[in-house]
DNA sequence: CTGGATCCAAGAGGATACTG
DNA sequence: CAGTATCCTCTTGGATCCAG
C-alpha cells in the first residue's frame, strides 16, 4: 500500500467538499450513525441510546443527515405516530472513511495527549 | 491492540475521540494543513493562502493544532518578529485519513447533491 | 410518540485598534 | 510582522411548552 500520497496534492478542499463534512461529520452525526448502523432506530430509540443530545439537536441532526442522503426516515404506522430512521446504502460508504479516522484517533491518541500536556506546561 | 471492543463495531465513539477530531477537523484546519504540507509558512503567508480567515480565528486554530502536536511554530529572527509555522510528523499522518475522507466526499458528491434536491423539492 | 415553536444563555467568530 | 485585547453580532443549542 502507498502512503507516499498522491503525487500532486490530493488535499486540496473545496468549500462544498468542507460544507458536506461539515454537515455529515458533525457532533452527533457519528453517534447517530453508530447507532443506525446496527439497526434502524425509532426517534427516541436514539434519545436513549444518545442521552447526551437534546431533543431539537437531534432533530435537527436527523433532518440534515436525511436531507444528504446518508439515512433513510420512514412512516411506521399513523395513529401514535412512529417513525423509523436507518442508514441508506450512501450512509454505509461513509462508514469505512469514519472509520479510518477513528483508527487513527485512537493509535495517535497518545501521542496527542503528550504534545497537549509539554504545550501546556510551556505555556503557564 | 484489542481493547476488547466486539470486532463488528469499530465505528464507537468515545467522547475524547470526538473532541479531538473537532480540533483536528475544524472549519479551517484542513484548508491549514493543505498549505504547510506544502511548505512552511509564515502567518501572513496563511493570511493571503486562506484570505476567507480573520486573524482571530487563524490565530486560535495554529495556536489548537500547535497545542495537538500537529504544527510546530518555530521563533525566526526577532527584530521585525518572523515566526514559521510547519507541519509535524505526527500532522503528517494525518494527511491519509484525511485523504480517504475528501476522497469519499468527491466520489459520493453526486449522489449527495442528487439527495438534496430531492428532500428540497418534496419539503417545499 | 414525534417533533414544531419559542425563549434564552453561552460561545464562536468578525472588525477594529493597539503592542512588542 | 505577529499577534493581543476589546467590542459586538450571529449562531448554536438547551429547556420548555404545545400539537398532530
Amino acid at each position: 500500500m502507498d502512503t507516499g500520497a498522491s503525487p500532486t496534492d490530493e488535499l486540496t478542499i473545496s468549500a462544498p467538499h468542507r460544507e458536506l463534512l461539515d454537515q455529515v461529520l458533525d457532533k452527533w452525526s457519528l453517534s447517530i450513525l453508530n447507532e443506525l448502523c446496527e439497526r434502524p432506530c425509532r426517534f427516541n430509540d436514539l434519545r436513549r441510546a444518545i442521552p447526551e443530545v437534546s431533543q431539537k439537536s437531534l432533530t435537527a441532526t436527523l433532518r440534515r443527515l436525511e436531507r444528504n442522503g446518508i439515512v433513510g426516515r420512514e412512516l411506521l404506522s399513523s395513529r401514535p405516530v412512529a417513525v423509523e430512521y436507518s442508514i441508506t446504502p450512501l450512509g454505509k460508504t461513509l462508514r469505512q472513511p469514519v472509520d479510518v479516522l477513528l483508527a487513527w484517533a485512537a493509535t495517535r491518541m497518545p501521542e496527542i495527549e503528550g504534545a497537549r500536556r509539554a504545550f501546556d506546561r510551556l505555556e503557564r
